[in-house]
DNA sequence: CGCTAAACTTAGCAGTGTAAAGATTGGTCC
DNA sequence: GGACCAATCTTTACACTGCTAAGTTTAGCG
């Protein structure tokens, strides 16, 4: 009784779960959406009883907050990747790229890592280090754009502004309120919401691409 | 047997059921948060069984889309109130001022209105009639605001860029992703996210406001 | 007055997060 | 080598959720 050696050979004591349950959340979270990722679904599907999570996560809430940690970073590193070697106003336009693509490359990750499920409630230590980090290279980017100190009064608002911007249109894109056409790229999506701003603060096209639209 | 008369008097046919629910949904939503809004603790709350929103409502979705409907119907409003009586380079602050104060007022509906379970997933089309809507009159705001056609290319892409910077930013705040200073007003805190756009495109300021931090 | 259809209820299924308590086993110490 | 211990995983169970199916009540109309 109580035999269960179903699951082959060496079962029981599996073995670095937690970062397996990672990263089955991970893949699942794409297909079913953040509001849809069940612990019980990620437990089957790595093959282990469904509060096996329990012994590495606190509750649902702290793998979420893994997943949004894990998303952060990535998001991190795009933004650094896409900097280097981009100079003068062609850094702006790359951060936003980057942030842009990013989005709508992990949608569903995106939506979890600003989500009021892990937003509101409480982070991980991590999370909150990560999404600061996060938030710390876009400032450091548009620091070198402006040409001023990181810590300065126009930095921090400007990349505010940036944040915003970029995050309002990855949001709207991502969750279908405003659809991204069919022929278009996010090259040109980007600058054309950056000219965009051309139009409501009257300036010359800063782009580098000669006509978005 | 089976009498239930505890409701008072006339029991069994409440009568306007749909609205009942619809406001107590409304009443509980910004206690709960969007995603713990449950049928049956609403149903509860109205002091009708659990399935009878079922009579009503095709399901839960259909719930939250009219609340969502009605959001976006409040949203319109104030983006019309604010701007009566505007103009200039005023219309955009108002405008953005409006909507970023909606979104603080409404910090649970508004996360709804922008969430995945509205924006993907199956929408009322009313939902998405005046989800259209509010867009419209940010558009026909732009449109005065820059003095060119609203259907124009360039009016487009302005209100593509104030709406992902409007949003962006309501979101970010409401989401305690950045925190909202307690001496903080919702004027100066747009100003100085309009002023980081300054910064960003190298131009004068246009905010009527003198110094916003 | 009686019938019908709308409004509402009870019962119940499948799925969720999570707590409590038991089963298994890798590793360490004698 | 054997015994124990603590980490790892399982079973069981509870409270909650959305939702279906099948019943009961009653308003309104002929």
């Amino acid at each position: 009784m109580t035999r269960n050696t179903v699951r082959s050979r060496t079962s029981y004591h599996v073995g670095n779960l937690a970062p397996r349950l990672l990263s089955a959340a991970r893949e699942m979270l794409e297909q079913v959406g953040p509001n849809k990722l069940s612990l019980r679904a990620v437990s089957e599907k790595v093959g282990v009883s469904s509060t096996a999570a329990y012994h590495h996560f606190a509750n649902r809430a702290e793998l979420i907050s893994q997943l949004a940690a894990q998303g952060f970073r990535e998001l991190a590193l795009a933004l650094i990747d896409r900097d280097s070697g981009s100079a003068g106003t062609g850094k702006l336009r790359n951060a936003s790229l980057a942030y842009f693509s990013f989005a709508r490359n992990n949608p569903a990750l995106y939506q979890l890592m600003f989500g009021p499920e892990v937003s509101l409630g409480e982070m991980t230590p991590e999370a909150r280090k990560a999404r600061l980090e996060a938030f710390g290279e876009l400032q450091r980017i548009i620091g070198e754009y402006l040409q001023k100190p990181v810590d300065s009064r126009e930095v921090r608002q400007a990349s505010l502004a940036a944040w915003s911007h970029s995050h309002g249109l990855a949001s709207l894109v991502i969750h279908n309120v405003i659809q991204f056409p069919e022929d278009m790229t996010d090259e040109r999506f980007v600058d054309s919401s950056l000219q965009g701003f051309q139009y409501l603060f009257h300036v010359p096209s800063t782009s580098s691409e000669p006509k978005p639209e």
